[in-house]
RNA sequence: GGUCGCGUAGCUCAGCUGGAUAGAGCAUCUGCCUUCUAAGCAGACGGUCCCACGUUCGAAUCGUGGCGCGAUCACCA
């Protein structure tokens, strides 16, 4: 079925007919649109064998392919381009092998397989979720349900940064300024109250250095002797000695911050198999540097700490273990990874989603894990994502210059209320109907709007400007979407019929939409090896302008003819299908109607 | 300074395992709703693909050297 092996190996038999020789490959290229065909055979690397005029060549290889491929009605040469005409029953065929097949285009997976462990999200839970998270778990969410389709195992997981002195910052101004607030007194959801109190932590803070510079210390000195932070630090001694009262602080503030967050994943649309917490595996690490020690992986100074020595990877030396002997960032993912293995033996290969700002990070950590031995660390990806920037510059929780993700989404939902209302075009939905419709479109736009860049970018963000609804966007395709089964609610007929390849001409139109359909299953796979959700974006996007095309082109339910009424619906049809599962990819929820 | 990433139309981005005249969307301007949803379609305008050199029949794509932007080079996480 697979049009380009068969066309290598007739090319191959055609060289080795005509000019005796034996080919190592063949070069092909969808044609372009300005010229007749379908495949284009370049001709020019067959220069390097066969001496000759690529014209003259050409044409003879192209004689060959006609005389000898039944797929194959004719061809012309221009300059060293041949390009071949595709028979319609090559393209029906082909269509009528898939137009029932649900799961085309997707992998089942091999059963031995190893699983892979894709985190992503990993907050800290001393403030609420703003945009960089979204591109995170977007990314992560997307990435493992690519995977998925592409025929892997996958487990999603995050770890939760629930330690350490950034939320005894929270705790602190929680115990100081809280008078007993709660978030069902505040009405506020839990993340955002914690985060109230770790910005006023910081106003704290810095007034606090401003007294005590007024009163002539140094700088420096203040910024390390202010009574607050001395207090944090205290507190952070206090959890880690299991002080009663302040680890049931802690608990209290944490059980809000994740009540928080779980209302803003059940409305991003993302989750989790797994969680791991930071508290649980901090110390998890140490035992794997003490036997990496022993082993000689890793090097102890004469202070005590623990390196592990890069220079042969051009890299530096990195510590693992402080000289106190407590576990620094890098020994905590040790462990991490580690105990994720342990915990589910069929991992074979893990993704971090994590920002670039990480890039370093994580390089040397697969350069360790590899040293150590284990054989899963071959498999070990970072995907890397730039920062999401305002205009204004960094977001920065601290000092409230963040977009915040349960607002943003409020305000996509909104936006697409208004112009939804504006086209007036759900009478008959009631109102929940025409909310969820509402969430759908905003959240579409928002996500689709942050997917449909290559993950390594940067991604300024203009909360003046708004995402858009129209062109390129996530609406656009929802829209199109909505069409098609706004067009199988009108076809009450049975389009069931499979369509003969005999006797039917396809039109224009109809054969780029096939074309673009065939794609599918190679965008997946690529999607998949590039840990890319923007192939699959940039893909659903072309196929959705060629359908649009077709659309406004030519009559579906309107054409006479009743065999091809029926193969246009079947087509129509069938790209929607490609659209929901690419979509689904996504984590995009499409609509009956728009 | 070393390392990594990015640099394509006014703006946002595709294209990058080398191939024909570099593609979309937004914005600006023209047409198209008494036929299947106009969040659409068709068209116009818009380019030193950061620069230079090199490899090649052929370079936005590969190599080297620059320039610009960002990140990183902590006994922070």
């Amino acid at each position: 079925m697979d049009i380009q092996g068969v066309l290598t190996t007739k090319v191959k038999e055609a060289v080795n007919s005509i000019f005796h020789i034996k080919l190592e490959s063949v070069e092909f290229q969808p044609t372009r649109k300005d010229f007749e065909g379908d495949i284009t055979v370049v001709i020019f690397p067959l220069l390097k064998v066969i001496k000759g005029n690529p014209q003259v060549i050409g044409e003879q290889i192209g004689d060959y392919l006609v005389e000898n491929v039944e797929e194959i009605n004719r061809f012309n040469v221009i300059k060293g381009f041949l390009n071949l005409v595709i028979d319609d029953s090559f393209y029906i065929n082909f269509f009528n092998s898939i137009k029932s097949d649900e799961s085309y285009g997707l992998l089942t997976p091999d059963p031995k397989s190893k699983a892979i462990m894709v985190e992503y999200s990993s907050p800290n839970t001393n403030k609420p979720l703003h945009l960089g998270h979204i591109r995170n778990n977007l990314l992560g969410y997307s990435v493992s349900e690519i995977l998925k389709a592409a025929g892997r195992k996958v487990y999603k997981t995050q770890i939760i940064n629930d330690r350490g002195i950034h939320i005894c910052k929270s705790m602190v101004a929680y115990q100081k300024f809280g008078k007993g607030e709660t978030p069902e007194l505040a009405g506020i959801k839990g993340d955002k109250l914690v985060g109230n109190y770790y910005v006023k932590f910081d106003k704290t803070y810095k007034s606090e250095i401003e007294t005590l510079v007024a009163e002539g210390i140094e700088k420096k000195e203040a910024e390390q002797s202010a009574p607050i932070l001395l207090e944090a630090q205290e507190m952070l001694r206090k959890w880690e000695a299991g002080d009663e009262e302040v680890v049931s602080l802690w608990k209290t503030m944490n059980q809000w911050v994740y009540d928080g967050f779980e209302t803003t994943y059940k409305n991003l649309g993302v989750d989790f198999d797994y969680l791991y917490y930071e508290s649980n595996t901090y110390l998890l690490g140490k035992d794997v540097v003490a036997e990496g020690l022993k082993r000689g992986v890793f090097i102890q100074k004469d202070d005590g700490s623990v390196w592990c020595d890069l220079t042969d990877e051009g890299l530096d030396e990195k510590i693992v273990l402080r000289s106190d002997g407590t576990a620094v960032y890098m020994t905590q993912d040790i462990g991490t990874a580690i105990q994720r293995v342990k915990d589910h033996p069929d991992v074979g290969g893990m993704v971090y989603t994590v920002g670039n700002e990480q890039d370093y990070h994580f390089k040397v950590l697969f350069l360790i894990l590899k040293k150590l031995g284990y054989d899963w660390a071959d498999n070990l990806y970072h995907l890397s994502y730039g920062m999401v920037d305002l205009p204004s510059g960094k977001m920065k929780s601290r000092e409230g210059t963040v977009v915040d993700a349960d607002d943003l989404m409020l305000e996509m939902t909104q936006t697409a209320r208004e112009i939804s209302e504006e086209l007036g075009k759900l009478e008959g939905y009631t109102k929940t109907e025409k909310k969820e419709l509402h969430k759908m479109i905003g959240l579409g736009a928002l996500k689709y709007y942050i997917l449909k860049v290559d993950p390594k970018k940067r991604i300024l963000f203009n909360p003046e400007e708004s995402v858009d609804f129209a062109g390129n966007t996530g609406p656009f395709i929802q829209y199109t979407y909505a069409r098609i089964q706004s067009i199988l609610r009108k076809a009450d007929f049975d389009y069931s019929t499979i369509i003969s390849a005999e006797g039917y001409q396809l039109h224009q139109k109809e054969k780029e939409l096939l074309k673009q359909v065939q794609l599918f299953p190679e965008v997946i796979q690529n999607a998949a090896e590039n840990y890319s959700p923007a192939f699959i974006a940039n893909y659903t996007y072309d196929l959705t302008k060629e359908f649009n095309s077709f659309y406004q082109s030519i009559p579906i339910l309107g054409v006479e003819d009743n065999i091809q009424k029926i193969f246009r619906v079947q087509l129509s049809k069938k790209v929607g299908d490609v659209i929901a599962l690419s979509f689904r990819f996504l984590g995009i929820e499409v609509p009956e109607r728009m």
